[in-house]
DNA sequence: ACCTGAACACCGTTCAAGT
DNA sequence: ACCTGAACACCGTTCAAGT
């Protein structure tokens, strides 16, 4: 509870790699909304116009994060295995990163949709598929569709996970009791069946 | 330029209706960001305060307005089409409707990540896969992954256009060359066929 | 190299009171 | 039934100045 003082310096002299870290204890332990720019001054001991020496403005914060979120989202090992399990494992990698972090799909996904960071997962899927033998351009296809899949899938869920701890969730966002954990890992990896066996079955037709 | 208070009443007394359309308006041209409810009750020339005569919250009236973007997203005919070509117009539809309003993908996609709106997509969707005799639970994760697509891929595509014209466009965005709309166009119908096909095979093998 | 102080131009929301 | 007026508790960002 008082972590976030107690952790971070307390008389100022910070550097850029504090800030991003602070903002990211932010970010896990009350999400998004309240990572806000005075706030992280605040847990810095430092005035609001100090984090302007570091960052820009708060987007290029925000694709700092995104980076860094996504940096942890990668396989155990690679070589060796074949494209479809190659990636699944991107997949799962990737999808471990971004609940490593309260809101981490939707911090990765606003910046990825402003073509900002957050582009190291495009090139590991776009890698993956690439392995199988498809030509760059329907890898690169293949892999935007996965991801697209795979950040509106985590951000439903840990919006999921906030609005059920503060046990304000709305008529309907649970159809049925089959919700639990367990079930969300299928739903996920359900999608990414669909996209990996259609992409293989493409190849066959074609 | 002057049609956000021409258009509008100019001595108060709203419905609830009118202020959904004003603020769709608005929406429209000046995009998400401006949307604030300050701005829309000057457009409306009223206080600030009046809109919670008609909305309990911000969040309750994007929702209502994802309702009425999402609303005309429907096919012409449905009847007499096999399940693919149900389920590829019902996601063209769709894409269609998010295009029509500025931001449109991102209003929906806030309000479905809270279970707040934009429920009658999924249920459209999950109709679509179900007539191809899936089973209630396969054809409801299928839509899923279908909207998450959708919803991620005109996210990104809108976020373009407005970047776009704006001139701002981060390096790396726009790869090659070949980024033109019909290359949009594309790319969305390969993300579906990589889903519907996925989903036939997934029978097949089964 | 890194921060302060002070300001600018905003936000969403509440609530008593008016008609 | 619908709105005003006034306030509360915030935002992100800029910029001259300090050390």
């Amino acid at each position: 509870m008082a972590a976030t003082e107690s952790a971070s310096a307390r008389n100022a002299r910070h550097s850029r790699d504090d800030v991003a870290e602070t903002a990211l204890r932010i970010l896990d332990e009350y999400g998004l909304p309240d990572l806000t720019m005075r706030r992280l001054a605040a847990a810095l001991d430092v005035q609001p116009s100090a984090l302007y020496w570091h960052f820009p403005n708060k987007q290029t914060l925000l694709a700092e994060l995104a980076d860094r979120i996504v940096a942890r989202g990668r396989p155990e090992a690679t070589d060796g295995l074949d494209w479809v399990q190659r990636t699944r494992d991107e997949t799962a990698a990737l999808r471990d990163a971004l609940l490593a972090y309260r809101d981490g799909a939707e911090v990765v996904s606003s910046t990825f949709a402003l073509g900002l960071g957050a582009s190291a997962p495009l090139a590991r899927l776009t890698a993956a598929v690439e392995s199988g033998g498809f030509d760059a351009e329907t890898s690169r296809r293949a892999a935007t569709a996965l991801l697209h899949f795979i950040l509106g899938h985590v951000s439903h869920e840990q919006q999921r996970l906030q609005y059920d701890s503060l046990g304000v969730l709305a008529d309907g966002a649970t159809p049925d009791a089959l919700d639990s954990d367990g079930e969300q890992t299928d739903s996920f990896a359900f999608g990414v069946t669909l996209l990996v066996e259609g992409l293989a079955h493409h190849r066959v037709t074609r």
